[in-house]
DNA sequence: ATGGATGCAAACTGTTTGCACTACT
DNA sequence: AGTAGTGCAAACAGTTTGCATCCAT
């Protein structure tokens, strides 16, 4: 498979940090971020838990919220909170920054548009301030074929 | 005053909405319409809540969260989630489309960048659909002065 | 062996819901 | 008079917390 090499990568940087800060390679940690990698776009803590709870390595809610938060501030996740208010998380290692067009309020599309950064870079200048991060979200629905 | 005037129209498409949809015309929904246009920008139901108590005019929390909905929907209130999960409030009545940078977590700016809509438009084209509404944040903190 | 991490369940927070009562039309 | 809207409190959902136990170091 040509992602072990993408996991390898992951499982690194999580293995360097938790050195580096002596924090316990647990292999709860390991599992979570497996799983994680496995998940084609966004998911929140209730699906992640119940996809470990079937997977050989059952992890309690605690744990799954400790993990997210270690991976969120590692910037291996990333953590969305759409129009309701349930948080999703998606892998963000590899994926180049994108942000999310909401259709029907259900399907999530992503899309990159560079203007974005322009617009930070002035508003950088502007109110002289450093931006870390950003959430663009369009919320919209298909468009109605004409038969 | 001279925002007296404001008042006076946003009263006036409640009412005329109300009248269209026959529904009833309670002096708890003018009391909270005209309390939310007393704020300064960002609050939640909660706050809401309390400023109602203080006034002369008590009202439940449910009644609260029925009317946010109500002049939601009448686009005389804006529905905000900035990063953790709950709901934040601004009236939008007169004010023009605007942003958000939030500073070191708890400042909240406004901006506005026409280059917002450009990216609207092309993502309309592109994936062929009809945005109904979008929203961007900035995070960011101010920079530190040098002496 | 030590204490950081986990599991479990209870607590918490913001929001929603059910139902009896009130008051607008 | 009829019923939409309100108040109250209980229910709910997602997240956080406290504490006993476990296990990586």
């Amino acid at each position: 498979m040509s992602n072990n090499k993408v996991m390898d990568q992951i499982k690194k940087i999580l293995d360097n940090h938790l050195e580096l800060k002596k924090q316990r390679k647990t292999p709860e940690r390991y599992a979570i971020l497996e799983e994680i990698y496995n998940f084609n776009h966004h998911f929140d803590a209730d699906e992640l838990y119940n996809k470990m709870k079937k997977s050989k390595f059952s992890v309690s809610r605690a744990t799954i919220y400790n993990t997210l938060d270690l991976l969120v501030e590692l910037d291996l996740v990333t953590k969305h909170i759409f129009k309701n208010n349930t948080f999703k998380y998606e892998k963000s290692f590899g994926y180049r920054q994108h942000d999310h067009l909401i259709l029907d309020s259900d399907e999530i599309l992503e899309f990159c548009d560079p203007r974005i950064q322009l617009i930070k870079n002035s508003i950088e200048k502007i109110y002289d301030v450093e931006i870390e991060s950003h959430s663009l979200y369009f919320f919209g629905k298909k468009k109605k074929k004409l038969k």
